[in-house]
DNA sequence: ACCTGAACACCGTTCAAGT
DNA sequence: ACCTGAACACCGTTCAAGT
């Protein structure tokens, strides 16, 4: 058995193959992903030029099913939904992210979300030399996050010399359901009334 | 020559030399710091118990860099203090910051962060509640941004089907200089008139 | 075109042996 | 206590060989 009548292999495959395995592994190996599709590892280079090829390829997959907002309705609500869409695509495969984090290259599927954000700071009034800065600030705070909520359950360890403060403040704060997306809600809101605030100062100079 | 009279290793000298490494390579590995360190591979494990060690070595290095401001003054003020702080650990060596992203144990120095920001908050009169919730906003925001600034420079490759808006943002922002500095201030400001309108509320109930 | 098996250089880690 | 050398299991990648 050399070459199958149809192939084994496809990059889709290989991508979502390896998702499955960052997915409850946290990482995956060339051995580990050609035993799951059984295949032999080198089998897997006629279809693949290295492990970041991989990496890449798992990248655009997760980027690629973010469904963005129908552009056209209110700028700021639309701000709301892109980040939303984005780090939900970033919590459906938390750890993930770690793996993104070595190389920054940006695929075609990023480059939509930033295109789609682009256009609606354009919509609110931002010039071109603002808008490069709010999107950077919006997609820092979403990465960011995001690594928040890939982030085992904290290990906070409040240790002897803790202050009141953080003492208390983890007491009330651990415990709450969702506690990573509520905190995202709450520090996207304060971006938007930020980004909302300086539109106004664009409108009247 | 087997034990020599005074030790050739320490933890401190590993986590230095390591550092070294990652701030030209971005990267490290045990036989190529033991050759850095002119020692066989296996004696650095004398000292430490794995790679994943020398990694909380190296974090609690550059954590421990930070000079967090006094306490005592505008509670607003000192947060913007210690974010920057926080911020420049990180800057100071970019290529680090992958590797923690991995596995987020929190160490001393990094509670020591915390610890601070929690006493800004209660300043600010933020209850035990909202205290952790705005402590990780900032602490995403922080990394985050300090990912953006690891980050080589970007392939942005404005492709062809990049709507007018983003190009001219790319093309307004690519070039300033000291880019992801200028940012993370722009990003903390909103943030820290965030805080600060929410401790206006608390105070005025 | 696409899969296999053998092979290579390299890595992280262990451990008996030395002083 | 602390360094060495040999050893092990494993990894990413290449390549001739097969169909």
């Amino acid at each position: 058995m050399a070459r199958p009548s149809s192939p084994k292999l496809s990059t889709p495959a290989i991508a979502e193959a390896a998702l499955a395995l960052v997915d409850v592994q946290g990482e995956f190996t060339i051995p580990g992903l050609a035993r799951a599709m059984n295949v032999s590892p080198s089998s897997l280079y006629n279809h693949v030029t290295s492990k970041d090829d991989i990496i890449e390829l798992m990248r655009g997959k997760a980027m690629g099913e973010i469904e963005l907002p129908e552009p056209g309705g209110d700028w700021i609500e639309t701000l709301r939904l892109i980040a939303r869409c984005y780090m939900q695509s970033y919590a459906k495969h938390p750890r993930l992210i770690p793996l993104f984090t070595a190389h920054t290259v940006r695929d075609a599927g990023t480059m939509r979300v930033y295109d789609e954000l682009a256009q609606a700071f354009a919509a609110g009034g931002f010039g071109a030399g603002d808008t490069l800065g709010a999107i950077t600030v919006l997609d820092s705070f979403v990465l960011g996050s995001a690594l928040d909520a890939a982030a085992p359950a904290q290990v906070w360890e409040s240790s002897s010399n803790t202050s009141e403060a953080l003492r208390a403040a983890l007491e009330a704060g651990l415990g709450v359901e969702n506690r990573a997306w509520k905190t995202f809600e709450y520090g996207l809101e304060i971006l938007l009334a930020g980004f909302l605030r300086q539109s106004a100062t664009h409108e009247n100079p």
